[in-house]
DNA sequence: CATGGGATTGACT
DNA sequence: GTCAATCCCATGC
């Protein structure tokens, strides 16, 4: 993935991002849902403006935005957009392509389907943690890389934004059509603009 | 310094 | 469908 990828708005960079593949040693997963957040919008952390919480999204693009959800959770995020501008996509669903034993073992799981189905889920399942909030995602040691070949032409659909109280009717979440790895259905069916 | 709210998950009715 | 677990940190006094 080139830095530029994601010196882009935030919606495009979380369009983009479904089919490409997150790896972390030697686990790996092919990205079917993301979300998209803005400093522009009340869902975002960014939202706030400037703060010890927040700052990692106001960093370089390319970075990892990692915080912990609920006390339990540690959520994966691509920071986004140019440096001071609070954007990033949310790393929502993986369809596991390596490493599978291991997930299977970190998340006490067997079923395919359920592994990385969920945001909480496949950092579980990839041992993504706290301290790999600001890290870069170019060069490890979690990278994103691009779409496999087989994912090139991925049809992506937009819809709404899950578990959020605000603005939660913005079309910003977005999936692989016809995935059965995602953390729930598509209710939309809206083609993903290009 | 005290309080309260989550970009969730899994267990349970 | 309901609900608790659990912790970082923004906010307010």
């Amino acid at each position: 993935m080139r830095p530029s990828f994601y010196d882009r708005p935030v919606l495009e960079v979380a369009r983009d991002l479904v089919g490409c593949l997150v790896t972390h040693g030697d686990c790996a997963g092919v990205i079917v849902e993301t979300e998209a957040y803005h400093q522009s919008e009340p869902a975002c952390h960014a939202y706030v403006g400037l703060t010890p919480r927040t700052r990692t999204l106001f960093e370089a693009p390319g970075r990892a935005y990692v915080y912990r959800s609920y006390g339990i959770h540690a959520l994966l995020n691509a920071v986004s957009e140019g440096v001071g501008i609070g954007a990033a996509v949310l790393i929502r669903a993986l369809e596991p392509v390596a490493g599978i034993d291991h997930i299977r073992a970190r998340r006490g799981l067997e079923l395919d389907r359920q592994l990385c189905s969920g945001p909480g889920k496949l950092t579980q399942a990839l041992a993504i943690e706290l301290h790999h909030n600001g890290s870069d995602l170019l060069r490890g040691p979690i990278v994103i890389s691009g779409r496999p070949a087989a994912w090139r032409e991925v049809q992506v659909l937009a819809d709404r934004r899950i578990g959020i109280t605000r603005a939660a009717e913005l079309p910003w979440r977005f999936s692989a059509a016809g995935s059965r790895f995602l953390s729930r259905p598509v209710q939309g069916l809206q083609p993903a603009l290009t």
